[in-house]
DNA sequence: TAAGATAGTCAACGTGGTTGACGAAATAGT
DNA sequence: ACTATTTCGTCAACCACGTTGACTATCTTA
């Protein structure tokens, strides 16, 4: 196992990062899994939440991942097929067809944020509540705006 | 932008966590790519690394990094392609090709590094060096053991 | 009404993964 | 020493997720 260099003590912070975040993912997927969403991955869950209550149109999805439509319309494609998100025709605009979530999709986005609420109250558990919000509160100071955006293949993988 | 829906706290946390880890990739590879090093992609990094000083073998590099050792050969092919990577064969064992840095990769790696230990530096300067501490400290405790585990396709893309 | 902008799709491609199959070379067992 | 097994690297096919460019159909605007 290649640890970080003590002597680059920068290394450890990215590593760490990642390895937190894909802790809590890998959590939450196994969780889905066994709550009957084998299907989701990690992906997924960030879709169905930027599609949305209101539903979206693929382009609009596109934006709000920072994805190109075409992108955003090949993972629609794939979230329809395992039944997760439906497209229907917006009788406004021939052009535009509506990307909604099913019920199935609903299901599945309630119990990853129950299960991401059980994970936090996890780490509240161990750390303490008050170091989980200090956590939360520097990345907030840190981090930028790239919130939402996925312009990069498979960051969640899986 | 879609943010994260007070009502359910745990979602923020692997968003910051991602946020956080992706600020500084990008970061990084802004500042790799402005010091000479524009074709190092965000994964290559951790195969340098994994690599290491002493060369190793593709199948023992995809134990290190938690994939295949096929998904290890073609990330090799590629960093030997741009000259971060070379192949040797072993004389000791022929079926055996040792991967080994090139002095192009030591130099980005050398890089990194310092460019890591820069980043930290500026996460110091903001939140106060102890708050850094207890940042690592915390994710240390909850993070399991996936460090160097790189087993979904692109994690690191870009 | 003609011209331009916008929505969705198709095709080709790049990167980073997977599994299965296979030949060549090393090692173990008798 | 010879056979059987294991190991190493590679090839091929495939999947997930992204890209750009091109194109049609439709809506909007001048």
């Amino acid at each position: 196992m290649a640890t970080a260099d003590p002597a680059r003590p920068g290394f450890a912070l990215p590593l760490l990062l990642l390895a937190g975040f894909r802790t809590l993912i890998d959590d939450l997927h196994t969780e889905l899994a066994r709550e009957g969403h084998p299907e989701l991955r990690p992906l997924h869950g960030f879709v169905l939440q930027a599609v949305g209550a209101d539903g979206t149109t693929a382009t609009e999805l596109g934006q709000r991942l920072g994805i190109s439509k075409q992108a955003a319309g090949k993972t629609v494609d794939r979230l329809v097929a395992v039944g997760y998100l439906e497209r229907v025709d917006d009788p406004s605009d021939a052009r535009r067809r509506l990307i909604r979530v099913t019920p199935r999709g609903a299901d599945g986005l309630r119990r990853s944020a129950e299960i991401f609420d059980r994970l936090r109250a996890q780490w509240a558990d161990t750390l303490g509540p008050e170091r989980v919000t200090a956590l939360e509160d520097d990345l907030r100071a840190m981090a930028s705006a790239n919130w939402f955006r996925l312009d990069v293949p498979g960051w969640f993988g899986g």
